[in-house]
DNA sequence: CATAGATTTGTAATCATTACAATTTTATAA
DNA sequence: TTATAAAATTGTAATGATTACAAATCTATG
């Protein structure tokens, strides 16, 4: 994954702080919070900002190279993957893994009517890990 | 629905507070907001503080009669009816539906490992009304 | 090199939610 | 009934994520 050519190929002009960002996100898929991003990144960048984070996310997010979901109303959290898919939370470990989804569309084709832009399944439970733990 | 005898069955002492505020959740299928709930009890119970409505949502969830979710991560919703089912929001006039869903459990299989307790799915997209005009 | 435009930054404001202590109400016991 | 304890309600202040906004910095172009 070439960062700065998705980025331009999306018409986001590849800055520093851009590029990291993007590169944070790709390789760190455990949804981080725009916190986790900004503690995580400050120390290569040492001037960034996080009202930077959020103008930065908020340009992915329109440009459509990212996602956002927020966990139980709480912060939000972000996401590179562009693949629909859900997001499970176990309510043990707190660990959000996520989960495949293939028959989606077909799901709701009783929405014939309705034209379905976005899909956002969030489920919460026990992980097999801590269930045989 | 006698609110006072099912506060009562889920051990919920039937406060005028919480009876009220059942009730508006009840008779009120739009998903809410606190301050909507707040806005529109007041004039009943002048002594009403937005405090004892977070409070009473908060222990109806706890009791299992009511639930909550949000809608672009800004302020929780709250909704009376335990049956599980979607949401749909339209992005063009704003309304939120409910969706029902029926193959819900069937969906998820592949994750047999996993306990799945909570079931959270938002749609976003056009409806119906907002496509025919 | 100079200037305009884009990007980044820091600070202050906003807004939903929570913490907490005081007040009021309800239930229980003498 | 009255006194007292417990529960419920309330108001105010604090918290924390997000946004607004203006100043500072950087980039590209003539």
């Amino acid at each position: 994954m070439d960062f700065v050519t998705h980025l331009t190929a999306n018409n986001i002009k590849p800055s520093l702080q851009r590029i990291k960002i993007f590169e944070y996100l790709y390789e760190n898929r455990e949804h981080p919070t725009v916190d986790r991003i900004y503690t995580d990144l400050v120390g290569d960048i040492p001037t960034l900002s996080k009202t930077t984070v959020y103008n930065t996310l908020k340009l992915f997010i329109d440009n459509g190279i990212t996602s956002t979901f927020t966990i139980d109303g709480n912060e939000a959290r972000y996401d590179a993957i562009m693949e629909e898919h859900a997001h499970f939370k176990c309510n043990n470990c707190g660990h959000v893994y996520d989960v495949e989804i293939e028959a989606l569309k077909l799901k709701f084709n009783k929405l014939n009517d309705f034209q379905i832009d976005n899909t956002n399944i969030y489920l919460k439970g026990i992980c097999n890990k801590c269930l045989t733990n």
